[in-house]
DNA sequence: TAGATTGTTAATCGATTAACAATC
DNA sequence: TAGATTGTTAATCGATTAACAATC
């Protein structure tokens, strides 16, 4: 495992690699090259390698890479084996779903309670998660050493509900909203932006169909 | 409004922009300039001046661009005025939560209905839309000429539903299943992938933290 | 006119890809 | 040994930023 300081778009390919590796049946062979992972993926092989080789040295000339390992050390530098808490404000929809599903936890994401304004909301969830009214939040994330939230109200409530979790201590949003939050510079957004994922499906679209006119 | 091939990146933006004209009080100037909204997204005037550039040229010296004009323009190079009918296919929590969300259509997306292969689903929504068996699929997808589609099943399913997919016509997939997925390749898939955006939180948390130390 | 602001051309930066030596 | 595969160094490509002329 080598030093950090990996570059967004690497950062954000290392998961898919662990998410194909992970799904590697267990008859599967115990190596495998940078030329099948990236066939798989649909990515370069020289790409593959060289996001490999900035996390970890274990490929072997002619023999490829050990599974196993390579799953253990993109876990390692990931932070997949550490549980980071998170909570999320908003208890609407949204919320509640993010508050109940169970996958966060193979990202090494806890997902502890909910906090929401309508505090007639108060109270256990199905899954056994508390939400709480959002008056509570600055005192229970500091009890907690929260680090993490996730906006998931309305827009027009979002610039607020972000300023008081920076208050309350938080290092990184997740934000569901549709609206620019303006932090602190050492504060990380991170925008779910449907806007944007739409964009780009429209816009091939509109490419293939001229193409097909042509 | 200019012609088309805009750059993935740009693409990326052009959604932020309007999201912000569009969330601007109805009593604002008529008039905003680059440096404002570079500014209050945390972007580069420049960068913000070359994007909007790459769509219109209503920018005048001294003056700015008129923010009606610039919103009507974004919306027309972005196809929010034409409307994409979607399908999804799996009506789970996920499924169900998207075929009823309302806000697609500020973004020109109409989710028509969904799929799901357990047939006891089959039926209206609250909502008052169609969850149709998967086996309809194709036939339902040709009729309507669905060109987008979203799969919300499990991993497992979701090549499959892809493939299908694929056969039924559809050239987007906007794909929430956190598995890699083959396609032609004029086939567009978007990933909504949590495992990556989540990354990017715990990642700038670990950096924090250890600046923190030294 | 003076100054703010646009849009373009050139320079920089970063990320991807190509070429190749090292090695099992 | 021969050949597949790794990892690194150099070249290319694309996107961002800086510099500046045009203009209201």
């Amino acid at each position: 495992m080598k030093q950090n300081s990996l570059s967004k778009a690497v950062l954000e390919r290392l998961p898919v690699y662990l998410q194909y590796l992970r799904s590697l049946p267990a008859n599967a062979p115990e190596n495998i090259s940078a030329t099948t992972i990236a066939n798989e993926l649909g990515l370069g092989e020289v790409q593959v390698r060289k996001d490999l080789a900035s996390v970890c040295n274990l490929g072997r000339p002619r023999i490829g890479y050990m599974v196993s390992c390579l799953i253990n050390e993109l876990e390692a530098v990931l932070g997949y084996n550490k549980i980071n808490d998170t909570i999320i404000v908003g208890a609407g929809k949204l919320g509640k779903a993010l508050l109940a599903y169970e996958g966060f936890k193979n990202y090494g994401f806890n997902m502890v309670s909910a906090f929401d304004i309508d505090e007639s909301k108060t109270g256990l969830t199905e899954t056994g998660k508390n939400i709480y009214p959002l008056s509570e939040l600055k005192k229970r994330c500091k009890e907690m050493q929260i680090k993490i939230g996730v906006i998931a109200v309305p827009a027009e409530q979002a610039q607020s509900v972000c300023d008081l979790m920076v208050e309350s201590g938080i290092l990184a949003i997740w934000n569901f909203a549709p609206i620019h939050l303006n932090v602190p510079k050492n504060i990380l957004v991170h925008n779910e932006n449907m806007a944007t994922s739409l964009v780009l499906l429209s816009s091939h679209l509109t490419e293939q169909l001229n193409e097909r006119q042509s």
